[in-house]
DNA sequence: TGCCAAAGTTATTGGCCAATCACTAATCTC
DNA sequence: GAGATTAGTGATTGGCCAATAACTTTGGCA
């Protein structure tokens, strides 16, 4: 397998492992045996823990506006914002896609107190980068976009702290342990 | 200084090392050199670390209340919404608050991973308790509630990134890097 | 086929950290 | 002021982990 390659598989890894544990509890060994190399191997792909690290948010961040976009291509407006709302309360099913997002999240903080104002950087530009996507492709009401992500905020919460799915602070949003939606 | 008194002020020094470094970034060493006791004495007022984690978690929550109970004693409705979003516009000035709030739900899926089902519990009985005063204060209506606390987690996560109080992404909460408010 | 570059491994190290143990200092009570 | 309870410390340990260094395997191509 080529480095390209498995530098991608390592992100992958590295986006399940950090979602569960956060930077600090995941081990560069737990990576590297989900990925299936040997621990070392890992830096040669990168230059330290922390570059997987980046690497892995930038993933999670751009795969989940490609799971928005996917769902709302040729819309717009409120029936865009409808298919986006629907195609969250699939995805996350996948915890782990929500958790990473959440870790990065935290993990800004983390940085920037040992000095580090790379990390924050790139968090805020990505997330950024996802929010005017999110804005444009709604239609440009950026009140419409706070709205969503606000609403996208607290379902990652309420995933985070692993409320049953037919838990009644779910019930707001319809659709999410139910048939059919339209949040 | 009694035990009792003392755990307060080991829960409020967790608090502030937790925010920044989350559980597995934050070394009991680094929080009894904040209470300015020795590490080994942290494990005479608790029985290990997580129980420390976890009555910061819950401090840290209670605290939260406080802070919107006393601004809107006395009101209800919208008057009691708005002041609370006033509120909580100067809570999050100090960052630790928010962020220990953040790791609280990160941690939750962490420790299910090492089996451990307490620290979900406790946290999902924390935060439900906290959106149930909020909503009974708001006058009982889930549907604001629920928005409310929305935007409390997208501010919270904006607070996480780090984004200046002048951001463009504030754009839409008035009173924040402002003069007043009414969100 | 033989070579070389890229992919990958084993072994190791130095630092950190939760938790335990054995001990000391202060305070209270009669 | 003795005796006991409570507050608190120093030293230690066993386990984990990021990163490095030195070495081996594999595959393509001249």
């Amino acid at each position: 397998m080529s480095a390209e390659e498995r530098r991608e598989s390592v992100v992958r890894a590295a986006m399940v492992e950090f979602a569960r544990g956060g930077y600090r509890g995941t081990s560069t060994e737990a990576i590297a045996r989900r990925v299936g190399v040997s621990q070392p191997y890992l830096f040669r792909l990168f230059p330290n823990k922390q570059a997987i690290f980046e690497a892995a948010c930038e993933y999670c961040i751009e795969e989940t506006w490609r799971v928005f976009d996917r769902a709302s291509e040729g819309l717009t407006g409120e029936a865009a914002q409808d298919a986006m709302s629907r195609a969250y309360v699939d995805l996350i099913e996948d915890r782990e896609q929500v958790m990473m997002q959440m870790q990065m999240y935290v993990s800004v903080f983390a940085a920037e107190s040992t000095g580090d104002v790379q990390v924050g950087e790139t968090a805020r530009a990505a997330w950024l980068r996802l929010f005017e996507r999110i804005e444009e492709r709604i239609g440009g009401s950026r009140k419409e976009a706070t709205q969503f992500m606000a609403y996208g905020m607290l379902i990652n919460t309420l995933v985070g702290l692993g409320y049953p799915k037919d838990h009644r602070i779910w019930a707001e949003f319809e659709g999410y342990g139910k048939q059919a939606g339209g949040c």
